[in-house]
DNA sequence: TGTTTGCCGAGACTGTTAGTCTTGTCAAGC
DNA sequence: GCTTGACAAGACTAACAGTCTCGGCAAACA
């Protein structure tokens, strides 16, 4: 995620000849320094963590991190990418759904770690602000859609698989049924009026098996 | 929702003893002017319909209603409680579920209704608007939970008496049902990465009866 | 060693918007 | 006619995202 512009990498190419494009040429001057981009990152996943609710500023970050601003944006393009960076920093970035060969268990197990995930206190928080952001910020909510797109295409093949073994009915909407396991949960994370336990993620995964079984 | 403070109400109290509260008077002056009101709600309307995503600001309501931005706030609290109260305005505001005597075809008309009523081109961007206000302005976010949990009670009503009737299982979690409702809802109507048609309200309906029958 | 290049921290600056305050005007009642 | 309080207009304050400028410093190279 990352905004880390290579200039190096075009270092090999053929000079350019006389009078078209000024020649690409290797790089001087003073290299980015990568602590900057550890403190950013570091400072802002504090800061989303800290929130209470109202939104992180870049100059909250910035002085954080011991940083200039102009830092900020010399890494990342928009407020919103450098939070979002920062709660994806440190998450396992490939989403692997569990395959215990049963889909009733390989729902119940994917439905309990999504809501444990993001109960964990330095995540709920986080997730929370950035959530927020993202629904005034247009670049950071594109990120955010491409970021739920993994996760849900990660349900799906969970629930693909479950189809294939015959638990689920051929006809069974499997987007749908995705679309209502993080329904749910975005739609309580974020109202905070009912609980994602343990106990509702088994309730939920029983409710779609059964209403999706086969036969 | 309208919050005007009624002057005169009070008007027929008591007058105070001497030495404590001043005395309650009748009210004088230049009344409130009842089309500006109206105004205004009209304006935060049209405005919220034909937002594309950037905010509705207030100098915009006020100048398109014709009106000083005092006069908005003289009878709202925050930019949040005109945009819902506009956009509540002419909503019903008691939510009533059908009764069909079936549980599966008072599930299917309850959640298609929804899924259409948020689709007219007017509702569906002051909708979207409102719900991208909420997230950072926390007056309004109060008032859209209370918004909210009136839909929510009047499904949770409809689901009471499919369980009453034996057609959902007795330990059904009737909650978890209506927030699967809403969830799948706003979860695919913020997002916008599939729709909210009849057919899915009539899938999603029928999941749900299926996965919390009895028996 | 000295020069060039480009990142660095610091912070001034711009533009936008919510919400408040001010001013002069106008209508309702006494 | 006087008092009261709503009215339109718009100046003002406070926050904040994002840009720009500045002097300083480190990496490469001559």
């Amino acid at each position: 995620m990352s905004e880390v512009q290579d200039t190096e990498a075009a270092a090999d190419a053929a000079p350019a000849a006389a009078g078209t494009a000024p020649a690409v040429r290797p790089h001087t001057g003073r290299r980015r320094n990568e602590a900057a981009h550890r403190a950013i990152l570091d400072a802002a996943l504090r800061l989303l963590a800290e929130s209470d609710g109202t939104p992180v500023t870049i100059d909250a970050i910035a002085r954080t991190a011991g940083v200039g601003k102009q830092t900020v944006y010399r890494w990342w393009p928009s407020k919103g990418a450098v939070l979002l960076d920062a709660l994806t920093d440190r998450a396992d970035q490939d989403v692997h759904g569990p395959d215990t060969g049963s889909l009733g268990s390989d729902l119940q197990a994917f439905i309990a770690t999504t809501f444990e995930a993001a109960q964990r206190d330095t995540t709920a928080s986080a997730l929370r602000t950035v959530a927020r952001e993202a629904a005034r910020d247009p670049h950071l909510a594109e990120l955010m859609r491409s970021f739920t797109a993994a996760r849900r295409g990660a349900l799906r093949e969970l629930l693909a698989r479950g189809c294939e073994r015959g638990e689920l009915a051929g006809e069974a909407d499997l987007d749908l049924i995705a679309d209502q396991v993080y329904g749910v949960f975005w739609y309580r994370f974020l109202l905070g009026h009912a609980a994602l336990d343990a106990d509702t993620a088994e309730r939920l995964a029983s409710s779609l098996t059964r209403g999706n079984a086969a036969g």
